[in-house]
DNA sequence: GTCTATAGGCAGATAGAC
DNA sequence: GTCTATCTGCCTATAGAC
């Protein structure tokens, strides 16, 4: 288990990340936020690369249980996808990108395993929202043309896309904007 | 108007960018694969923050020309729509991501002016697609729900988004299916 | 676990010769 | 316009004391 100074570096590294990318940030703005030395950061985190691995590790992990929790707690599949939206939106308020969508306009500069992590984020995303849209067509709840692999990319691409998109603008009503669009294209007609 | 070297520059350094971000490139890298000195790209441009300047210039620029074709060229506001489609394809096909949703990513850490170059890139997509969906509004070629500004917004974070992630994944198929399914929302039912 | 100290390299940028 | 040489600062990372 990942102590308490481990965790509030990926707490501090993670927030970075999000706002300011993986090339945007160093162990010294860290060390200097936490008020300890950048020595001390390598102790718990020996490379950049290893702490990269762990704030993707930590922010699926993180992920899959908020969407256990809409699974659990919400019933029909057109909640469960406005919930899902309001999860990104929790991310965009707080003005910062997706981890994963940030790494991702990165890719090219990061080492594999760091590679690896994003695509299992990006996946476990999809598989999700497959299934939610699944079910929703079984369930006649929801309508949408195609497979539901492919609804579900879109719905990841058109959510990532509006945080980029919004983020930079400043403008969160921006990404509701086209989340609500998002929804209603599978909730209403196909 | 911009010199043989200078050009030259600026077709290294956008690729650099489009392909690892603006922090992920150097003056050390331009200048070796151009065979010539660090020295001699801050001859043209003295800065870093210029160049990133100069750069999002010319691909507005050319952006803008591009669709300046698009509506010489062709007629439907359908049409219009993938061939704007085409244009991130082109792009994406070359393992880029678009110049400007590759800085959005990385915003909070450039300086003003290419802040507002890139938001100046987005008014400028914003402003053309909107033309078009009011057009096909009112034609009844297109139809869709909403204001022609937010459904232009969400087919230009759908656009991003599915390139963000596509390159990511190496799957440029990913990319052609969230496309078709961006234009058939607003060419179909809306 | 956290520190001081430091290594070794690369970053963006400048001076001045040619 | 392009070069050599150099500056200053920051980067990731390590050694070794406490």
């Amino acid at each position: 288990m990942v102590g308490g100074t481990a965790s509030a570096i990926l707490d501090t590294a993670e927030r970075l990340v999000q706002t300011r990318g993986f090339n945007g940030f160093s162990y010294a703005d860290v060390a200097t936020e936490l008020s300890v030395t950048k020595a001390s950061l390598h102790y718990h985190f020996p490379s950049k690369a290893e702490l990269g691995e762990s704030l993707i590790d930590r922010y699926s992990e993180r992920f899959a249980r908020a969407l256990d929790e809409i699974d659990a707690e919400l019933d029909t599949p057109g909640v469960k996808l406005d919930a899902y939206a309001g999860l990104y939106a929790e991310v965009l308020r707080d003005q910062r990108m997706c981890l994963c969508g940030m790494l991702a306009a990165e890719f090219e500069t990061l080492p594999s395993p760091m590679r690896e992590a994003i695509i299992r984020f990006f996946d476990l995303n999809e598989a999700w929202l497959q299934g939610i849209l699944a079910q929703g067509r079984r369930e006649g709840t929801l309508s949408f043309s195609g497979t539901p692999r492919d609804a579900a990319r879109s719905i990841i691409d058109g959510l990532e896309g509006a945080m980029l998109v919004a983020r930079a603008r400043g403008d969160l009503a921006r990404f509701r904007s086209t989340a609500r669009r998002l929804v209603a294209s599978v909730v209403g007609a196909g």
